[in-house]
DNA sequence: TTCCATGGTTGACCCATGTCAACCAAAAAA
DNA sequence: TTTTTTGGTTGACATGGGTCAACCATGGAA
């Protein structure tokens, strides 16, 4: 909690109604009324430097958070050091979900560039989604969200090969991307080769190599983390139409 | 809907107050005077058989539903008819919560045997949430605790060998019979080889193959679907000790 | 500017798991 | 009962992706 940063009531006063995230983060839907209720639930903004940790496993869950500026991974640490990476977030997206079930946090939050979160104390959270019908709804749609996304990447894990998954997880961040106003076919990823491949299930190596396959393919332009997507539909293709494993 | 029974009051009534699943289900940790209000909840049971669905990819959602006996399974399909198995569920457990996100189930859930589930319609639910606040907490913990589990299996899937991940399984299925009562030591599944082997990420043979050689080095007894585990300590250390992949 | 550290690429080789196929066992159907 | 179907086991072989190693590129530090 060392470098949360308190936050004033004026400049806070619609922390929510006025963030041009409205539209991608926890708000989205609900009615101007409803807004403005929000304002007491945003108690404070924390800064997180890169490769820092917004919390970790084991800390105790008292907030959710909503990333303002910046991106995150989340993952889980095995005893004999093997990671796996359980998501990338992005701007508008909440973190801290899994610390609601033992109120202790199950996975570790580490920033990937210089970032801003909006801290959502839970309790307050609880407090308002029960006045606030709208809260209460997007709050369940962002929690069925991420159960759904899981069960994507479990697809993903389980049932493709390297090829497949990696065009679609550059699917996904094209998508993301585009959501946020940038272009869906360029952008520069924030995570390592490592990361990457952390979370498709994949070695480091293998996933260096399906980005020069993709490359020689013509599907992808791919200079170290600057992606340019040539033929999305190509990529598209090669996860449908591949053999089944 | 077809096979849904309306009950009457009197049958529900105390439908979770007087349930043995009670310490398992959605009620768990809430106090007698929130249980009372319980009842309002449950609004039917339905009966599935073995290899129904009890929704499907695409329904509509409208309800949750608690496991009152049986099992399922709860799939994605590609449209290759590649099949990924996200999770198995046991009597207590909750269904559907994928279907909120979208107000459309974005899984199968299929009975593996007869089975009996209580609806809880969503609308209500949420309804009462707003008035009840160990409903509102209990329902948030099981969303989350979903979202830790399937971290879990992202875990198995990315990360972990095919051996490991069979001995994972089957100290999972171990954990929830015992916290229904049943012997841990002594199961049967109700899953096929190919089932588990969708949800592991592996072909039926390689599962098939795991569990020899599990009996080969004197960690279980398995005789079809019947499970004697008479080495778990074995089965625990093959999990944290195998060599990273 | 040069140096160093980190991250990325590529090649050669290997092995865990997939594929294909035969066969067996149990349960369901006739 | 017998037959059929479905699910499970095992073997032989193939291959996708892992492992190990060398080298290259980039960006920050000095």
């Amino acid at each position: 909690m060392k470098a949360t940063v308190p936050i004033t009531a004026a400049s806070l006063k619609k922390a929510c109604a006025q963030c041009n995230l409205l539209e991608l983060c926890l708000p989205f839907g609900m009615t101007d009324t409803e807004l403005d209720r929000l304002d007491e639930l945003i108690s404070a903004r924390r800064k997180i430097k890169r490769q820092q940790p917004l919390y970790r496993t084991g800390s105790p869950f008292e907030a959710i958070y909503a990333i303002r500026t910046g991106s995150f991974k989340t993952d889980v640490l095995l005893e004999d050091g093997r990671e796996q990476v359980t998501g990338f977030q992005m701007t508008g997206e909440i973190l801290g979900l899994d610390g609601i079930s033992n109120e202790i946090h199950s996975c570790n939050a580490i920033a990937l560039e210089d970032s801003e979160v909006c801290v959502i104390v839970y309790a307050k959270l609880e407090e308002l989604a029960r006045e606030v019908e709208g809260l209460q709804h997007q709050f369940h749609k962002v929690m069925s969200r991420e159960i759904v996304r899981d069960h994507g990447v479990m697809m993903l894990l389980g049932s493709m090969r390297a090829e497949e998954r990696l065009a679609a997880f550059l699917l996904n961040m094209s998508q993301r991307f585009t959501a946020r106003g940038f272009s869906p076919a360029e952008f520069h990823l924030r995570m390592t080769r490592e990361e990457i491949g952390s979370y498709l299930g994949l070695k480091l190596e293998t996933v260096s190599r399906a980005f020069s396959r993709f490359q020689e393919e013509g599907l992808v332009i791919v200079q170290q983390k600057y992606i340019r997507i040539i033929n999305g539909e190509g990529l598209k293709k090669l996860i449908q139409h591949q053999a089944a494993r």
